[in-house]
DNA sequence: ATAAAAATTTAGATTAGCCTAAATTTTTTA
DNA sequence: TAAAAAATTTAGGCTAATCTAAATTTTTAT
């Protein structure tokens, strides 16, 4: 086995496809990729070329791309990189959960596997970040997430907040201008069929969300 | 003032500036420079001409480069980033002082002066990191050490280690191997003509070490 | 003070990652 | 199912940072 470097551009490409293929669980289009990376998909079909060579993606041409084992083993490990850090950040450093992203982006691509063991046994080996995702494990066991959107649920249900679907700023800042936390409890009071909002109850106050809002929450009973 | 946004590269070589030119206090030539980064001199040329373009350094051909002010500036951030990972990766993470500057290296380049301050916090802010080495203040204030060289001192003199002048894995796992730490008390018994070995006294276990190791030990009175 | 040696710069390539424009393949639609 | 539309790839270029080889300048040594 070749110990290959990865440059961050490439570990950035990984990461992008294990997210997609996450998502619709079949080969992901060059287009697709394109728009996640903010590139052109000249420069797709280039990098994904490369990436085959280096036996991390199944590329078809015309057909979209997949992770190798091998490619899927140093996503999840980019990606759990990244969820310690978040923690660090937030738990070590008092940063809210809105302004951890962009850091963690840079410092997940710091190689050192003896950097992230000690991080994780000096975080104490916390299981999720601090939007809810699951931490991986250093094997690369990634906990497959029982939560759904609040979307989904019933009217009358209670259940309480365990992630985020979108880790955007504004979206984070907005839940902290509710008081929506990981944690609480939330009961759904009401939905509207015109327009898919919800009326909820949190710490015994009940107000309205939308349902880009509800989409979203990601919730377990 | 435009707020440029440096490459890993372009950092590197401010660092490489400022301690070549620190060591001898004269423009710094670029087959010196070529040597510390381990390029050919005809790159060094390149660059240079860049950062100079950059109002990095000043430049003048075939006689050698220094940094200007906004070049001395950034050369300092980032060695104030290099030693307080340092301190963090020591200090929190166990690890030893011999295992840290690599990873240093990659976490110097982290962009956020935000994080490095709440680091700094975090750490409560450290003066020296784990070299003995002085940590620049946020305004790019740096102590200017009071050390000498163990090699000058005179025989019967007590002094306090205070820092090392090479920091390499080797050098700095020699002096753990003889108890050697920060901090030690060491009194000179016997200074060698021949080849300027001397034989010194520490924790009341006297030994005689090379005249490379007393000129790398950093002492004070 | 000039010739030889050393240091430095210039010229011209190379690689990674990106781009635009044109060509090709696949998908959609009528 | 064939023409139009959409997606994808190819071809050819660009920039940053590097290199080698050749040219130029500075320094050293006689």
């Amino acid at each position: 086995m070749v110990k290959t470097e990865l440059s961050y551009t490439e570990e950035n490409y990984l990461k992008a496809i294990f997210s997609l293929s996450r998502k619709s669980d079949t080969a992901v289009s060059t287009n697709h990729l394109a728009e996640k990376l903010d590139t052109k998909p000249s420069s797709i079909t280039d990098m994904v070329k490369k990436l085959a060579d280096k036996k991390l993606v199944d590329y078809v041409k015309y057909k979209g791309v997949l992770l190798t084992k091998k490619g899927k083993l140093t996503a999840i490990s980019i990606i759990r990189n990244h969820r310690l850090w978040e923690v660090f950040l937030v738990d070590k450093l008092d940063f809210k959960w809105d302004e951890v992203h962009d850091l963690a982006e840079q410092l997940e691509h710091i190689k050192s596997t003896q950097l992230i063991d000690r991080l994780d046994a000096f975080l104490n080996h916390p299981t999720h970040d601090p939007h809810g995702d699951p931490i991986p494990d250093k094997n690369g066991n990634i906990e497959l997430r029982m939560s759904e959107p609040l979307a989904n649920a019933e009217v009358g249900t209670n259940s309480i907040i365990v992630g985020v679907h979108d880790s955007s700023s504004d979206f984070l800042k907005f839940l902290d201008t509710f008081k929506i936390k990981l944690g609480s409890e939330i009961k759904v009071i009401q939905k509207e069929k015109f327009d898919n909002s919800m009326l909820i109850e949190i710490d015994k106050s009940q107000f309205s969300i939308s349902h880009q809002v509800t989409k979203n929450l990601l919730i377990k009973n």
